[in-house]
DNA sequence: TTTGTAAATGATGCATTGTAACATTTAACC
DNA sequence: GGTTAAATGTTACAATGCATCATTTACAAA
C-alpha cells in the first residue's frame, strides 16, 4: 500500500502532477471503452486540485473560474455520475459532496476506505481500513439480517487544521 | 447489552409498548428541565410506530394522517433538533431521514452505533459496536491527522426482506 | 466527403429539502 | 390577571437534484 501514499506536506497538487493523473485516467477509460471528454477532464482535474470535497454548484463556479465557459448543472451531475462509474471519483453520501479517488494512479484496485471529511474546511482523506475492522462491521450487518451495498464508510471529522 | 435487544419477530410496536417508551421520554426531559410537548410526542411516536427512518416531509404526512392537525415543516424541523439534542432521535445524514433512538428505555447511555439502513424500504437497525473496531477506525482518524466529530456510523444496506 | 447513429452536452422546468424572518399562541411563574 | 419566555405557526425563499426534451459532437460506414 505504499504505492499511493499522500505527499504529508502540501494537498493542491502541482499543474505537473494533475497533468499525470489526468492522462493515466484518459488511459484508465480508453482501456474500458469510454472517452474523457474535455468537461469531463475539467471537472476531474478541479476536484484533484481542489484536494476537497466539492459540491456540484461549488465545481460548476470553479470551472467557470478555470476553464472560462460554464457548465450547466445537469451536466455536472452526468459528468459527476459518469466519473464515479468510471471510478474515478467517490460521493461522500454523507457531504452531499465529491472527492477524486486517491488511487487513480495506482495499478491495484483498491478496498474499502474510510473517507475522513473535515467539517470546516471540506478536505478529505481517503484511508484503508483493515481487513479485521471491514469483517467485524460486516458480521453486525450480518446478523441483524442485512446485506452491505456500499461498504465505504464516511465519517465527519475536524483535521487538525481546522481544529482551534 | 441485552437490556435493550429488539424484538425480532416485529418492527411496529404495539401502542402500549410505545406509550411505555414516550413516557420514558417525558421523564426524561424533565429530568433535562426541557418539556415533552404534544406535537413533539406525536412526532416521536410517529417514528417509533413507523420502526423506519423518516424524512420530515414523510413525518408531516404520517402526522396528518394519524392525528389530524397538520403540523408545518418548520416545526417538524424544529422538533426534530429539539429530539436530537435530547437523544431520543438520531439523524441518518446519509438518508437525510431520522429515526427514534432504540435505547430510550435503557438506563445506560449507549456508546457509538452503526447504523444499517435499508434502501428498500428504509428500515434501520441500530446495532452496536465493539470496543475495538471503534478504536481501530480512531486510530486511522489520528494518524490521518483528523479528530472524531460525530462517530455515529451509517451504512448502505438492504435488509433480507428487500433483498430479492 | 458525406451521412447516419449514438454519445455527450445544453436548456428548461420542476419537485423536494431546509431555513430565515417575523407573527402568534401557549405555558409557567409572580 | 399580567408578564415573560418557550413553542408553534406563516410566509417566503434559496439550494439541491433530476426529468425531459433539444441540440451538438464524435466516429464509423458508405
Amino acid at each position: 500500500m505504499e504505492c499511493c501514499q499522500k505527499d504529508s506536506d502540501l494537498d493542491a497538487s502541482t499543474s505537473q502532477e494533475v497533468k499525470s493523473i489526468i492522462d493515466r485516467a484518459e488511459q484508465h477509460c480508453k482501456a474500458h471503452g469510454s472517452r474523457l471528454t474535455t468537461k469531463r477532464k475539467q471537472i476531474l482535474s478541479s476536484l484533484i486540485k481542489s484536494g476537497k470535497a466539492l459540491s456540484a454548484y461549488e465545481l460548476i463556479d470553479l470551472c467557470k473560474e478555470e476553464f472560462g465557459g460554464s457548465i450547466p448543472a445537469m451536466s455536472v451531475y452526468r459528468i459527476l455520475r459518469f466519473l464515479e462509474d468510471e471510478h474515478l471519483v467517490h460521493k461522500l453520501n454523507l457531504a452531499n459532496k465529491y472527492v477524486a479517488c486517491a488511487h487513480i494512479s495506482c495499478d491495484h484496485e483498491h478496498s474499502i476506505s474510510q473517507f475522513l471529511i473535515c467539517g470546516g474546511c471540506n478536505k478529505v482523506e481517503e484511508v484503508s481500513i483493515a481487513k479485521a475492522t471491514i469483517d467485524a462491521l460486516q458480521l453486525n450487518v450480518e446478523e441483524a439480517g442485512f446485506r452491505l451495498i456500499s461498504p465505504q464508510l464516511e465519517m465527519n471529522c475536524m483535521c487538525n487544521d481546522c481544529h482551534v
